[in-house]
RNA sequence: GGGCCCGUAGCUUAGACUGGCUGGAGCGCCCGGCUGAUAACCGGGAGGUCAAGAGUUCAAAUCUCUUCGGGCCCA
C-alpha cells in the first residue's frame, strides 16, 4: 500500500505562495502571522473540497476493520441551531479519531424528511389551513411540495455542517423520503406484523385538533396554560345531595358516563352552610374544609361517613341531557364505579368520560361503559351534543359554565395554570379523542427492550441504567399511524371482508394492481394500488393513514445499508457500534431504534450509545424562537471561527451536561488556538530562516543534543499525547480539550518557548547543534499538537500540519499519535515544577521591593535537603536565565543573618534573594532599559527588523558612565551603526524618555 | 407527584466516584511587568457561608438524609 500521498505544489491552503521543487514538501513554511480562523478555514476547505482530500482519507482507511457509525437524523428545518452543531461536532471528533486510529469508518450522514413540521411549513406557505383546503390542492401537488421543499432544506443544512468541518458522506445522505428508506421501514412493519405485533386498536389518545391527527407523546409540548377548574354536582338520583367531581376541562361534561372513587377512602355526605345558602355534598371527608371554601360556604357538618367503595353503583342526574341514539345504556352508566388512580385531592371523585381520558377508557371498559365521543377530528362537537354542536370544544367551556350555573349545579369555579399539552408543530391546545388507530405492542416485548437496554454501553452509564431503562419500563403500546398525507403510507391493506394484507418489499407490491415500475411510493398515488382479496375475492384498498415520523428515524439502521433489498452492505456493517445525541432522544431515537430493531432483529441496533446535553442560552434557559434567545452558529462561525467555536462547545462542560452558551466562550476558545497559532508563527519564522529540515531528524538521532528541558518538553508531550488518547476512549470531550488547552498555554507556550528564544536567536555557528535540538523539540511539540487536536479543530490542524513539514497530504490521514512511556521524565518534571514555583515565586518578590526583571539579581540561594538542591541544580541555568540572576547558590544550611536577604518557601526548600544594586547590576539594568527604549522606537517608527539606524543619547553624566562598557552590546541589539552620546541627540525621530526617575533623550535616524 | 441530571467567586467552571495540606482555573475588574510570538504575552491582587439544614467521621465541597432552586423526561 503507498502510505505515502505526494501533494502537487500548486495546491492546499498555500495555493499562491511561489514554492517549487519536490523539496518544498519537507519545508518549513512560514505561516501567515495573525490567527485569523475564519479565513484560514476558508482556506482549509477549499483545498479540501479542490483535491478531494476527504475522499482521499476515506480511501486511505478502507482496508481498515469497519466501523459502522449511525448519524441521527436531525430533522430537515434548512437551519442548524448550536445545539444540531454540538452534536454533529461531537461526532465529527470521533469519526476521524477512529479514521486516525485505522478504522474504515462508515459516516453516512442522515436526514429526517417527513412529517408534520414540514407539512405545517407548506401549509403556511401554500395559504391552507385545513385538511379539506389540502385535499381540494391535490395531495399530489401538496406531497411533491413537501417533497421540494425538504430538498431544499437538507441543502441549505448541509451547507451549514460543512462550514463546521464536519467530515461526513454529504454527498450521499440517507434520507427518509427515498424509495429505498420506504421500503425498509414497511419490511419492518411486516415483520410486526407477522409477529402479531402490528395490530389496530380503538384508545384514547392525544389528538390534534388543527392537524387532525392523533399524537405521540413525543409529539406533544407541554407548557402552563390557564383553565377553569370548576366543582360540578351530579345531584344523586334517590335523596338527598349530590356527588361533587372537580375537572378543569368542562367541555368533557357532555360525554361524562360514571364518577369514579377511591375504594379505599374515607368520604362524607357533608352539609354546608353560608351566606344564606346550603347544600348537601358528597365528597372526600379530609377535603371538607377546601371544599367548602372554595364553594363560598363556611360551616359543615358531617351527615354521614362511608368508604369509596360502599359508594360504588350509586345512581346520579348527568350535567346534560344526550338523546340515547347516539350512545348505549349500559348497566353502569352515571353511576358511581372504583378506580385506584383516584388522588386524594380536590374532591376526592372524578369526572369519568372514557371517549376521553386514557384512565377513563380503562375503567369503562372494565364497567362497560360506552366510550362516547360527540366530538369531531377538528376538536368540534357533532350533533350528538346539540347545544353546542359545530363549536370548537376548548372555546365553549365558558358558555357550558353559565348553562351549569343556570342550572344550580356550578359549585365553585375558579381558574387554574396547570401544564398542558400543545402539538409540537402547530401549537394548538391537544385533546383527547377515543380513535381507531394502528399500533406496535411494544408492552409484549418490552422484557426484550430491557434486556437489550442492560447490555448496551452507555456513556454516561445512567444514561442507560437510570433513564433509558426508566423509560422502557414505563412504556406503552405506540401509536404509528397519522391522519396525514407527507409520510411514509401505512404498508397495510384492507378488505371490506376484514382480510389484511401488510406489504414488505417492493416485489409484493407489483403485485398490486394499478403499480407502475419506478412509481412514487408516497401518498397519493401508492394509495391506487389495490390487491385482490385472497378470501372473498374483493379489492382491497391501503389504510389511508401515514406513519410517525419517528418511525422513519427508528429503522434507520438498517434502511441506510439498502435493506431489505441490498443484503450485502448490511452484512458486512450491521449493527452500529455506535450512536451520539442528545437526552431528548431517551423517549426519542434511542427508543423508536430499540423498538424496531427489537421487532426486526430480536435486538438493539446499536452497541454503544452516548447521550449529550444541550446547548441553552446565556442564562441557562431553553433557546427559542419564541424567546428570542437564539444564537446563530453560522454567525459565531462567521466572526470567530469554526474551530474556536468547537473547541469552546466541548471544552466547557462534560458532554452530558448541558451547557449555558457564552456570548464571549467562543472568544475564549480562540484565545487558546491563537496561542497555539503564535507559537506555530514563531517556530516556523525561524526555522524557515534557518532552513530547518524537520525530516533529517528524529528522537534517536537527536537524543545526545537534547537538553534537560527539551526532554522535560518531550516528556510533557508524551503524557498529553496519553491523556488524550484515554479521554476520547472514554468520551470525556471535555477534559480532552483541556489537556490540550493546559499544555498549549503552560507548557508550550509560556513555559517552552519562553526558553527556547534564546536560543533559536543564537546566530553562533557553535550554537548550530543546541538550536537544532530546541528546534526538533519545537517541531515535536507542535505536530504532536497538530495531530491530537486534529480530530477537534481539523482547520487549524491542517494548516499547522502541512506548514511544519507533514508528510502526507493531510493531517487527517495520519495515524494518531502513539506515545513513548521511556520519554516520560518524572524527575525532570519535578525539578522544572520547582524552577517554576521559584521563578513566580522571585516575581513576586521583585513586585514588592519594586525591582523590575529587567534589572539583573545580585545572587539566590536556594536552601535545602541535598535532594531539592539538586532537583532544582538540573534546572539552574533555567533559573538564571528567567529570573535574570546573576548568580544562583546552594546550601543546605539555615540562612546566615549576615546579609540582607529576603527567604520565601517554595515548599521542599526556602529561596534567599539578595536585592542588593551593585555599580555592575546598575549598569546592566541601565544598558537594557535603554535597548528597551530604543526597540520600542523603532517599532513605532515602523522599521524593519533588517534594517539599520543612527542612534544618539543625551543621559546624566553618571548614567553614560555607567552603560559605558555596554555600548557594544546596545548598538548590537538595536542594530545601531553608530551610537554616540550628545547633548542634543536628533534624527527623524527623538524622543525623552523617563527611566526610573532620570531623563534620558534618545534621536534615531535611519541609515543608508 | 415520579425518574434522572445539576447547584462551587459577578459570569463560566475544576475538584466529588476513591473524604485529608491555605477549594484550583478562565472571563471581567484593579495593579504591575515584558517588548525580535507583539491588534500579542506574563505576573500579582481583590472577590467563595462550596445552595440551605442535619447526620456519619479525628476530618466533609466530597459520603448519607431533608429542604430549596434550575434542567430534561414523564404522570
Amino acid at each position: 500500500m503507498v502510505l505515502f500521498y505526494k501533494r502537487p505544489p500548486q495546491s492546499g491552503p498555500t495555493a499562491g505562495q511561489d514554492i517549487p521543487g519536490p523539496e518544498w514538501l519537507a519545508m518549513i513554511k512560514q505561516v501567515r502571522s495573525d490567527y485569523n480562523a475564519p479565513a484560514i478555514e476558508k482556506g482549509v476547505q477549499d483545498f479540501w473540497e479542490k483535491d478531494n482530500i476527504y475522499g482521499k482519507t476515506r480511501e486511505f482507511r478502507s482496508e481498515g476493520e469497519k466501523f459502522y457509525f449511525l448519524d441521527g437524523p436531525p430533522y430537515t428545518t434548512g437551519s442548524i441551531h448550536l445545539g444540531t452543531a454540538m452534536n454533529k461536532t461531537i461526532k465529527d471528533v470521533l469519526i476521524r479519531f477512529w479514521r486516525m486510529k485505522g478504522y474504515n469508518v462508515r459516516d453516512q450522514p442522515g436526514f429526517d424528511m417527513h412529517g408534520l413540521p414540514i407539512e405545517v411549513q407548506v401549509e403556511k406557505k401554500i395559504g391552507v389551513r385545513s385538511k379539506r383546503e389540502i385535499e381540494e390542492f391535490g395531495i399530489d401537488n401538496f406531497v411533491t411540495t413537501c417533497k421540494n421543499f425538504a430538498q431544499e432544506l437538507r441543502g441549505s443544512m448541509t451547507d451549514q455542517f460543512r462550514r463546521l468541518g464536519v467530515w461526513m458522506d454529504w454527498d450521499e445522505p440517507y434520507q427518509t423520503l427515498r424509495p429505498d428508506f420506504i421500503e425498509a421501514a414497511w419490511w419492518t412493519l411486516s415483520r410486526a406484523y407477522d409477529k402479531d405485533l402490528l395490530v389496530s386498536d380503538s384508545r384514547v389518545l392525544t389528538w390534534c385538533p388543527r392537524c387532525e391527527t392523533a399524537l405521540a407523546e413525543a409529539e406533544i409540548e407541554y407548557w402552563d396554560e390557564k383553565d377553569p377548574s370548576v366543582m360540578v354536582e351530579f345531584p344523586l338520583k334517590e335523596g338527598d345531595g349530590s356527588l361533587l367531581i372537580w375537572t378543569t376541562t368542562p367541555w368533557t361534561l357532555p360525554s361524562n358516563m360514571a364518577v369514579a372513587a377511591h375504594p379505599d377512602f374515607d368520604y362524607a355526605k357533608v352539609r354546608m352552610t353560608g351566606g344564606g345558602r346550603s347544600k348537601t355534598v358528597i365528597i372526600l371527608e379530609s377535603q371538607t374544609g377546601h371544599v367548602a371554601s372554595a364553594g363560598g360556604f363556611t360551616g359543615t357538618e358531617v351527615l354521614e361517613r362511608m368508604k369509596g367503595r360502599d359508594l360504588e353503583g350509586l345512581e346520579y342526574i348527568p350535567p346534560f341531557d344526550i338523546d340515547d341514539k347516539y350512545r348505549k345504556k349500559t348497566e353502569w352508566r352515571h353511576r358511581v364505579v372504583l378506580a385506584d388512580y383516584v388522588e386524594n385531592d380536590n374532591t376526592g371523585l372524578v369526572h369519568t368520560a372514557p371517549g376521553f381520558g386514557p384512565d377513563d377508557y380503562e375503567t369503562g371498559k372494565k364497567y362497560g361503559l360506552d366510550p362516547f365521543c360527540p366530538v369531531n377530528e377538528a376538536g368540534r362537537f357533532t350533533e350528538a351534543f346539540p347545544l353546542m354542536a359545530g363549536r370548537k370544544v376548548k372555546a365553549s367551556d365558558q358558555d357550558l359554565l353559565k348553562h351549569l350555573d343556570e342550572k344550580g349545579v356550578l359549585f365553585a369555579s375558579e381558574k387554574v395554570a396547570h401544564r398542558y399539552g400543545h402539538c409540537w408543530r402547530c401549537k394548538s391546545a391537544i385533546i383527547y379523542r377515543n380513535t381507531n388507530q394502528w399500533f406496535l405492542k411494544v408492552t409484549a416485548i418490552k422484557d426484550k427492550m430491557l434486556a437489550e437496554v442492560d447490555r448496551v454501553k452507555w456513556v454516561p452509564e445512567w444514561a442507560g441504567t437510570s433513564r433509558e431503562r426508566n423509560w422502557v419500563e414505563g412504556a406503552r403500546d405506540w401509536c404509528i399511524s397519522r391522519q396525514r398525507y407527507w409520510g411514509i403510507p401505512m404498508p397495510v391493506w384492507t378488505c371490506r371482508c376484514g382480510e389484511k394484507r401488510v406489504i414488505g418489499t417492493y416485489d409484493e407490491l407489483k403485485e398490486g394492481n394499478n403499480y407502475t415500475e419506478g412509481m412514487d411510493t408516497h401518498r397519493p398515488w401508492i394509495d391506487e394500488v389495490t390487491f385482490r382479496c385472497p378470501e372473498c375475492g374483493g379489492e382491497m384498498h391501503r389504510v389511508k393513514d401515514v406513519l410517525d415520523v419517528w418511525f422513519d428515524s427508528g429503522v434507520a439502521g438498517w434502511a441506510d445499508l439498502g435493506w431489505p433489498s441490498d443484503k450485502k452492505q448490511f452484512e458486512e456493517w450491521w449493527p452500529a457500534r455506535f450512536i451520539v445525541e442528545a437526552h431528548d432522544q431517551t423517549r426519542g431515537w434511542f427508543y423508536s431504534q430499540l423498538a424496531a430493531g427489537v421487532i426486526s432483529f430480536d435486538r438493539a441496533p446499536y452497541d454503544e450509545v452516548m447521550m449529550h446535553g444541550w446547548i441553552l442560552d446565556p442564562k441557562g434557559q431553553k433557546m427559542s424562537k419564541s424567546k428570542g434567545n437564539v444564537i446563530d452558529p453560522v454567525e459565531i462561525m462567521d466572526q470567530t471561527g469554526a474551530d474556536p467555536l468547537r473547541f469552546y462547545m466541548l471544552r466547557s462542560n462534560a458532554p452530558w451536561d448541558d451547557t449555558a452558551f457564552q456570548k464571549d466562550g467562543p472568544k475564549n476558545g480562540r484565545k487558546v488556538l491563537n496561542t497555539y497559532w503564535n507559537v506555530v508563527n514563531f517556530a516556523s519564522t525561524y526555522m524557515n530562516i534557518d532552513g530547518y529540515d524537520p525530516d533529517a531528524h528524529n528522537m534517536d538521532s537527536m537524543r545526545d543534543c537534547l537538553r534537560d528541558e527539551d526532554r522535560w518538553m518531550i516528556s510533557r508531550t508524551e503524557k498529553m499525547k496519553r491523556d488524550a488518547a484515554e479521554y476520547l476512549e472514554g468520551r470525556e470531550l471535555h477534559r480532552l480539550t483541556r489537556v490540550l488547552e493546559e499544555y498549549i498555554l503552560e507548557d508550550l507556550s509560556r513555559w517552552y518557548v519562553r526558553l527556547v528564544r534564546d536560543r533559536t536567536w543564537s546566530e553562533d555557528e557553535d550554537a548550530a547543534r543546541d538550536k537544532n535540538a530546541s528546534y526538533f523539540t519545537l517541531h515535536y511539540a507542535i505536530m504532536s499538537t497538530a495531530l491530537t487536536i486534529a480530530p477537534v479543530c481539523p482547520h487549524i490542524a491542517e494548516e499547522v500540519y502541512l506548514h511544519m513539514g507533514g508528510r502526507l497530504e493531510s493531517v487527517h490521514m495520519e495515524d494518531w499519535p502513539s506515545w513513548d512511556a521511556d520519554l516520560i521524565r518524572d524527575d525532570l518534571e519535578y525539578s522544572m515544577k520547582l524552577i517554576q514555583d521559584i521563578v513566580e515565586i522571585i516575581a513576586a518578590e521583585r513586585q514588592k521591593m519594586g525591582s523590575k526583571l529587567r534589572w539583573p539579581l545580585k545572587s539566590v540561594i536556594i536552601c535545602g535537603d541535598k535532594e531539592t538542591t539538586d532537583a532544582v541544580n538540573v534546572f539552574g541555568a533555567v533559573l538564571a536565565q528567567q529570573g535574570n540572576i546573576k548568580s544562583v547558590e546552594y546550601t543546605d544550611k539555615a540562612p546566615g543573618k549576615n546579609r540582607e536577604l529576603v527567604a520565601v518557601s517554595f515548599g521542599p526548600g526556602d529561596v534567599l534573594v539578595d536585592f542588593e544594586v551593585t555599580p555592575e547590576i546598575a549598569s546592566e539594568g541601565y544598558a537594557r532599559e535603554l535597548i528597551r527604549r530604543i526597540q520600542q522606537m523603532r517599532k513605532d517608527m515602523k522599521l524593519d527588523v533588517e534594517d539599520y539606524i543612527f542612534c544618539e543619547i543625551k543621559a546624566e553624566e553618571d548614567l553614560e558612565g555607567s552603560v559605558s562598557s555596554w555600548v557594544g552590546h546596545i548598538a548590537g541589539e538595536v542594530r545601531a551603526k553608530k551610537l554616540v552620546f550628545t547633548d542634543s541627540p536628533g534624527g527623524e525621530s527623538v524622543k525623552t524618555w523617563d527611566v526610573s526617575g532620570r531623563e534620558i533623550v534618545i534621536g534615531i535616524s535611519i541609515s543608508v
